[in-house]
DNA sequence: ATTGATTTGTTCGTATGTATC
DNA sequence: GGATACATACGAACAAATCAA
C-alpha cells in the first residue's frame, strides 16, 4: 500500500501539485487514511527517489532540479523511466537478438556458469527523435524462456513483468567512459575515438539472482546522471 | 540507535565476519537487544548504501562488488570514505584558497543570492601516491565562517562537523564528462582536449540550504562510479 | 527571548501477510 | 504442511528541531 501512496505522491509533485513542500504527515495521514507508520514508509520511497528533502521539524522539501544541462537522467527512479521531467518520447529499434552462450567474462559479470544461455538484445534508442543511445543487453533464458520481437521494440521489463511475473527488486549501477569498437561507431555513426558515457546495469530477480546485464553507451550531447544519495550520520 | 547499529553492520561486512549472507533479524535483535523495528530500520541503511540485496523469506545477501575496474567509487555512501574496499590513502593538495563573491551562475547553482561571500577551495587529491582528482568546492561563509588551511589539507567535512556541527543530510550528484580548461591541463598536467569523468555534487545542511558546492575532476585510469537503486513495484 | 504548538525522528509493542526452505 | 524469515500495517509514546505568537 505504501507503495501506491508513494506513487501518487510522486505523480503529484510531477503534475506541479505539491511545488515548495509536501502536506504534512498528519495531513497526508488523513487523506490516504493510514497511520503514520505507513506514510512515512510512502515518503521514504519518494525521498530515495531523489525527489524531496526532509528537515526535521519543518516538513519536506521538493527538490527542483537546476537546468545545468539538457537531459538529466534520473538514476534513483526505476528503468524505462529514468528521464526527469517526464514529457519526452524514447524510441528503440533492435539491432541484433539472438540467443547466445555466456563465455567466461559475460558469466563472471552476470554472475551465472559459463555456457548459460542467454538472450542477446542490442537496441539503439532515440529520445524525441534525437540519437540517444546504444543497449547491449543479456537475459538469462531460463528466467524469460521466450521474449518476443515486439517486446524488444517496446519495453522489455514490462513485458516481462506481464509475462512472468519478473519485477527488478534491485539494481546496481556503474557509470565509466568508454571509446566506442568499431562495430559500435559504425552503428552509432560516430567517431571510434571519441569517449562516451557508459552505463552497467545489473538487475537482481527478487529471488536473488541476476536476470538481466547491460552496458548502455550514451550518445546525446551533454547528458547528466543524477541521484540523490543521502548520508549516515555517526552521532 | 539505528545509525550505530548500521554502521556496526557495515563494518562487519567490510571486515569480512558477514561474508555471503547476514545473520537473521531474530538474531541482530538479540545481539544488539533492540526491537525489530529498529533492527530493519538500521538493514535499511545498509541496504541504501548498496552492500546487500533483500531476499523475503531467505534472508539479507551481501553484494560482492565484482572487479570490473581498478577503482570503483561508491556514491552510496558519504564523502571522504567512497571508494570501495578500504584500505587507500587518500591525500590533498591546496591549489586555491580563498574568499570569493557569487556571480549569477555560482549563485543559481548553489540556490543563494548573487553577492553572497564562498569560500573557494581546490585541491589536487591523490589516491595511494597517483593522481586522482581535481576538485573545485565552494562553501558559504555564513554557514561556516572560519575554514583553516589545515583544514583543507584533510577533510573539510570533519572539520565542519566538528567546529560548527555541520553535518550533510543529503546531497544531489551528477555525473557527466568534460574537458579541461587551460587552467585545469596545466594543474593536471593533461591534454586539454581530452575527455574526463566529472560528479558535481549538491551538499545540503540540515536547515535545508546548499552550504557546499563542488566540481570533482577524475583523471584516474579506468575509474567506475557504483551506486545502488531499489525501484518502486507498483502492485 | 521564552514559551508553546507544530512537525519530523526514533523506538517500542503487536499482529498479520507472504515468500522461502 | 510446518517452520523460518522477511514485508506490511496499526497504535503509542517520547525526543528533537523548527516556527510563530
Amino acid at each position: 500500500m505504501y507503495h501506491d501512496i508513494a506513487e501518487q505522491i510522486i505523480e503529484l509533485i510531477n503534475k506541479g501539485v505539491f511545488t515548495r513542500k509536501l502536506p504534512t504527515e498528519a495531513e497526508l495521514m488523513r487523506r490516504y487514511s493510514v497511520s503514520r507508520n505507513t506514510i512515512r514508509r510512502a515518503i521514504d520511497l519518494v525521498y530515495q527517489r531523489g525527489l524531496i528533502r526532509r528537515v526535521q521539524g519543518s516538513g519536506y522539501f521538493i527538490n527542483d532540479l537546476p537546468n545545468q544541462s539538457k537531459a538529466i537522467v534520473n538514476l534513483s527512479v526505476g528503468p524505462g523511466e529514468t528521464m526527469h521531467g517526464g514529457d519526452y518520447h524514447l524510441s528503440s529499434k533492435v539491432v541484433t537478438f539472438d540467443k547466445i552462450i555466456a563465455d567466461a567474462t559475460l558469466a563472471a559479470r552476470m554472475r551465472v556458469d559459463t555456457g548459460s544461455e542467454l538472450y542477446r538484445i542490442v537496441r539503439l534508442r532515440d529520445l524525441d527523435g534525437e540519437r540517444y543511445c546504444l543497449e547491449e543487453a543479456y537475459y538469462l533464458t531460463t528466467i524469460a524462456p521466450v521474449i518476443t520481437v515486439e517486446a524488444a521494440n517496446h519495453s522489455i521489463f514490462d513485458f516481462l513483468a506481464e509475462s512472468y511475473g519478473i519485477r527488478v527488486s534491485s539494481c546496481e549501477n556503474y557509470i565509466g567512459m568508454t571509446t566506442l569498437s568499431p562495430d559500435q561507431a559504425v552503428v552509432l555513426q560516430e567517431k571510434s575515438k571519441q569517449q562516451f558515457l557508459t552505463l552497467t546495469q545489473l538487475n537482481y530477480y527478487g529471488n536473488n539472482q541476476v536476470f538481466n546485464y547491460s552496458t548502455t553507451i550514451f550518445v546525446y550531447p551533454d547528458l547528466r546522471f543524477y541521484f540523490l544519495s543521502s548520508h549516515l550520520q555517526s552521532n
